[in-house]
DNA sequence: TCAAATGATGAGATTTTCTCAGCATTCTGC
DNA sequence: GCAGAATGCTGAGAAAATCTCATCATTTGA
């Protein structure tokens, strides 16, 4: 069992040796300079020893004292230096990401050698993962969510607007029923994210066929997977313009409709809060709010008509 | 400016991670278990990084919390070490030691060579010095004090009483005004301890002379200078019998009156309270209380007839 | 010489820390 | 396989620590 001192004593003992001032470990500590001469009369008191002599104005370290600090300064150093290792070691330049695998396929591989061309020195480490992060259970840095920014307990960064097209195959606009309006989408099956079926609903309403029944609706797990399933044409999905723009531009997807329902929902950089950015998250957070923006003013293909849905 | 922990939370960190269990830190602590736990949560917010993984009942350190570990315990160490070092290293055979100098020239030296014999490993810094010790900021290990004992937030071990004898030197016994009763004080000098008058006349009330006016009196600062004056024969001064034992016995001093004064003081040996005692302190404890018992065993040279004032 | 700055100190306010009670989970002994 | 003991988590309130404020004494510098 160890025998220790009242350790945030130290802290402020070590300040105010560095300074050779209460007053100014005060100002460094943001405490009054009252709190500081409590503490280190606690500490002295619990030592025995007194660790400044006061006689003038400006406290010097006693022998003891002196003695005391070279001892406590090391060992603070070695906390705070494994403790920064820990957290925010600021210079680093490996960071954590995590993202859907959505967002991931459609967005960030395709745009990763734009980043590294930029940052050839910070190495991202990126792990797909749906539902939200236990910031302070992970050790992942940094998240791109998607939603309606509603989470508490975060710092967060809006990214930018998800507006939905339907996008398919170009083999389906062959086949034997068209797309020529909307409403021919009764013809064929539609493809949505479980629990995201309200989308569908919102944009055929939006596009003025709220009256229709699909002739049949594929559920799929993830906004990836419908992407997937439309690219191999099973059906009709919903996807986030930007993300399928370049499969758009390929020929490999089409958009029937260049209709854009607005979900109203929007990605968002996130990070714990109040965490220190080290530089490779600084970097990642540049690059990717920049990315973000540089997408919105690039003219989409197939001149877009925008819409605001409800 | 340093960027810290929880301090304190490091230290149930690491007893929490020593023990591999929550509630075997708390028992060590002194706290619940709820305690720790609250304390393990904060840290591991702050750091952003769980420390423990608690997928079965045993907590068991992560990779984050094996590694911070191996640094908070150093750290700890360190501070424990120094701390220990200026405080109660209490392997330490150095003790520092204050006492008047009255006390450290007729007792304490004199029986120096008996307590080396005895403890040769122990090794006595002594200070003569007078009135009390403010032991929070002095790095006396113990004093002897003088005194009623009424002295407060202090370790206070009682001595023995103090008995005042009258002593001079020889040549005044067979002076022109030799001393055969109390009263023929009056042809004399009386040597007092200034702010200790009081003293003669209670002396000079139990002898049966409170009515003498002394041909003279002499102030002096200490109770060491008082006996001195005395041995130069400047006159008479009334000195612990204990402590001029050795002169009377060499026949440097006399006793002309064996009426011994109770001053209802005492010697007492005192510390800083809770302080845990040094192997040098125990050792100084021991031998002084013993060596103080032996001399009130011992038949004091010239049969003492012991009165009590009042 | 006087105002400004620094430190000490005690009392009260504030914040942190701890305990308690209740709950969930996991061992242990039968 | 089950009941009880042990462990850990959590939230609310109690207890303790820490901090601030007000005041004073000293010292420094203009």
């Amino acid at each position: 069992m160890r025998r220790l001192p009242p350790l945030n004593s130290l802290r402020m003992f070590e300040a105010s040796a560095r300074h050779s001032s209460f007053a100014a470990a005060a100002e460094e500590l943001a405490v009054t300079a009252s709190a500081v001469s409590h503490q280190i009369k606690t500490l002295e008191e619990y030592l025995g020893i007194s660790l400044f002599s006061r006689n003038r104005r400006k406290v010097e370290l006693t022998a003891a004292g002196e003695q005391y600090l070279t001892a406590v300064k090391h060992a603070l150093d070695e906390i705070e230096v494994a403790t920064q290792r820990l957290t925010a070691n600021l210079d680093t330049n490996v960071v954590n990401i995590s993202v859907a695998p959505n967002f991931l396929i459609r967005w960030l591989m395709p745009r990763m050698s734009k980043f590294q061309e930029l940052y050839p020195d910070v190495e991202l480490q990126i792990n797909a993962s749906m539902g939200l992060i236990d910031f302070s259970r992970s050790n992942t840095d940094m998240a791109v969510y998607f939603g309606n920014g509603d989470w508490e307990d975060i710092e967060m960064h809006f990214l930018r607007n998800v507006m939905l097209v339907p996008v398919c195959s170009p083999f389906l606009m062959r086949g034997p029923h068209p797309l020529r309006e909307p409403a021919d989408l009764r013809h064929h099956t539609l493809i949505y994210v479980s629990k995201r079926k309200y989308e569908w609903d919102n944009w055929l309403e939006l596009a003025g066929a709220g009256f229709i029944t699909p002739k049949n609706s594929l559920a799929i797990s993830s906004g990836q997977l419908a992407t997937a399933a439309a690219l191999d044409g099973l059906g009709i999905a919903l996807a986030d313009s930007t993300l399928t723009s370049r499969e758009v531009a390929s020929g490999r997807l089409v958009v029937p409709f260049d209709i854009k329902l607005d979900t109203h929902k929007a990605f968002y950089l996130v990070y714990r809060k109040h965490r220190p950015l080290t530089v490779g998250m600084k970097a990642f957070k540049e690059w990717l709010m920049s990315e973000m923006q540089v997408q919105d003013d690039d003219p989409v293909p197939a001149e877009p008509e925008v819409i605001l849905g409800k």
